[in-house]
DNA sequence: CACATTTCTTAACTTAAGTGAACGAGTTAT
DNA sequence: ATAACTCGTTCACTTAAGTTAAGAAATGTG
């Protein structure tokens, strides 16, 4: 599990023994179960998530309706807005599956950063990176129709459509549940 | 002009009298024409863009049809997808207004960093937090629908529907523009 | 100034999403 | 084992967005 770690942080920076072993020691691994809920609303945490393996999601509670608006599965990393502002969290956090995460927060970030100068630069280029892809989902979702956005899910993360339930999916793609039954259904339809 | 770049950098960091210079000694400084199109699709290109006067818009140009989907206003910067992974643009960059922008470039980026590795921790603080909001936007936009998000708008950023014409506003909310019109006329009608 | 172009609005009609309700299948709890 | 609950689907109905077209207002150009 350690190494897959290892092996996506070397897509970035180069590490040696002792620097993999000052991240061991840090001993962030964590399995989590299934539902468990890692962050609430109302509630300040440092806490940030990087999935190892598993799936967790991110969702509201507005006018007692969740609405999820994402999910993070394997090499992705989910740090709350609550973690960088200090203020009370919006949304809730659990996980769709059995986990395997790290949990870190701000001090031990800020701790490693200084230690090893080229740990800033990796979550420099991470966030760049993510924030130009995050960019681009945002400007496919503006300019495409709820059907377009679900075939365009289908294609990239199929994933997602086989693990997580329905009407998770829904709010996600931005629609009710029954919207995504009955779009399903046209989809069908049309391919007769 | 520079004073607007020094107090907003002062947010994140100081800086040293030799290190202000080094920034003015880039030159990076760009008065530009309204209309102006700074990037195009299909073109590779390595600049950044920091907005100290103005407004730049990003559109596609989907079935020949131009889609909106972000404005950057003053001290807000656009990093194009295409200057992180060279590769040809999706989309257009073009001022809304004239602008006094900073055209930077990964190269001075990389020199800057290497020099003051301070810059590199705003530059991370900077894309966490606009990573942040960026995902806190999309949240939004996902959980609610054209008419609240065009009410949120007029809260949020009231200078962007004085600026910006009806119809690239229309495709920044994700609708079309005789549906934000109707939408509009809806909403005088309720309060009435 | 007059002409062309762009922008915004309105209207009628079509299409799709929201809403409320009901049902069956599968799961969990007692 | 039965009851309670969750989940996905379907249906009928309502509401709003997409589409096509037309015209008015504002803007830009020769």
């Amino acid at each position: 599990m350690q190494d897959l770690l290892f092996d996506f942080i070397s897509k970035y920076i180069s590490l040696t023994e002792g620097e993999k072993n000052a991240i061991l020691s840090l001993d962030i691994f964590r399995s989590i179960k299934k539902g468990t809920i890692l962050l609430k609303e109302g509630q300040k945490s440092q806490d940030e998530y990087f999935v190892l393996k598993g799936c967790i999601r991110k969702y509201y509670i507005i006018d007692g309706e969740e609405k999820t608006t994402a999910f993070f599965t394997e090499m992705e990393g989910l740090t709350p807005h609550c973690a960088i502002n200090n203020a009370p969290s919006d949304y809730y956090v659990s996980c769709v599956e059995d986990c395997v995460l790290l949990i870190s927060n701000a001090d031990m970030g800020v701790e490693i950063n200084s230690k090893f100068p080229k740990f800033e630069t990796m979550c420099r280029i991470l966030s760049e990176e993510l924030l130009a892809k995050q960019q681009i989902n945002f400007d496919e979702f503006k300019t495409s129709s709820p059907e377009q956005r679900y075939l365009s899910l289908i294609q990239k993360r199929p994933d997602l459509i086989q693990r997580v339930p329905q009407h998770q999916l829904a709010s996600f793609l931005g629609i009710k549940p029954q919207s995504l039954s009955r779009l399903r259904a046209r989809i069908v339809e049309k391919k007769s």
